[in-house]
DNA sequence: TGCATTTAGTTAGATATCGAACTATATAGG
DNA sequence: CCTATATAGTTCGATATCTAACTAAATGCA
């Protein structure tokens, strides 16, 4: 990277590298066919209470396109972690709920990650981690209002 | 995000989404065909001068497995952006080098680039990013150390 | 009421990415 | 020398992701 690059540029590249690490780094340990993007719809509705949401709310929630979701959401009904009904108060719409087959799947995902993640924070200074974590914050919030 | 999740779980997270914000928002204004993936590749040869690569060395270069790389180098070859010889001093390996085309398509990412990243940095205070880029590069340089 | 616009979801086609398994070549040790 | 191991590249099959284009339903407005 030249020094002329300019700084954002940096940035950015340094942020696509380290997601591509992690990200294969938590891959390799899920559980065979369980994938990143899968977990991470799961982890949600563990977050949520287990309140149901539309395929357009997921997509928001994570950034991603509602085709992707689509792709997503087929998968775990597939493997019966997630169920998929019709929305009674809108015909457009559908409600996604989590299975108990899904938590299970969930709690088993976190206790396999956690391998890797105590690896990661046992090489990252947590002062590192915790002077981060706002920044990140404060782009991803910035960035997040730009698209609009 | 619960406040019971660790705080490195928190960080990949925010990384995980702004890679996704801006690598969708820059994907979109390059020229038809192409994609961040190769234009990552063009731009590592105008780094480099133009010296020739291996595939292995590229791959190595953007933490990316040897079959992706093939797979880009070879749509990269169809567009007559770069050239791929056999090298002559390894049966096995493999001379990569950019083509005049690719130097073009290079600048013209280039060009088209500049419009999203001026809106990124707009809205980014350069304070945030110059606060960022040493943490991310320790944080990056620790994961690579971790992965070997 | 009725038509235009918006929104939800899907389908199709493309690229990037991975791991596993394969071929071919190079290197190291006995 | 010869075999075992390591490395380079590819092929295959899978998932994630995007955009474009489509259908169906809801909403807004005249």
């Amino acid at each position: 990277m030249s020094d002329r690059d300019p700084l954002a540029f940096k940035v950015f590249n340094e942020i696509g590298i380290i997601n591509q690490l992690t990200s294969a780094a938590f891959a390799a340990v899920l559980p065979k066919g369980m994938t990143i993007a899968q977990f991470t719809v799961l982890n949600h509705f563990a977050r949520l209470g287990h309140e149901q949401r539309s395929p357009a709310q997921l997509a928001s929630a994570f950034q991603i396109t509602r085709p992707t979701m689509t792709s997503t959401l087929a998968r775990l009904d597939k493997a019966g972690l997630v169920t998929i009904k019709p929305d009674p108060g809108d015909g457009r719409s559908k409600l996604v709920s989590v299975t108990a087959a899904g938590e299970k799947m969930r709690d088993l995902c976190l206790q396999r990650l956690a391998g890797p993640m105590a690896d990661a924070v046992s090489v990252l200074s947590s002062e590192t981690l915790e002077a981060l974590l706002p920044l990140l914050q404060d782009v991803r919030a910035k960035l997040d209002r730009l698209r609009d």
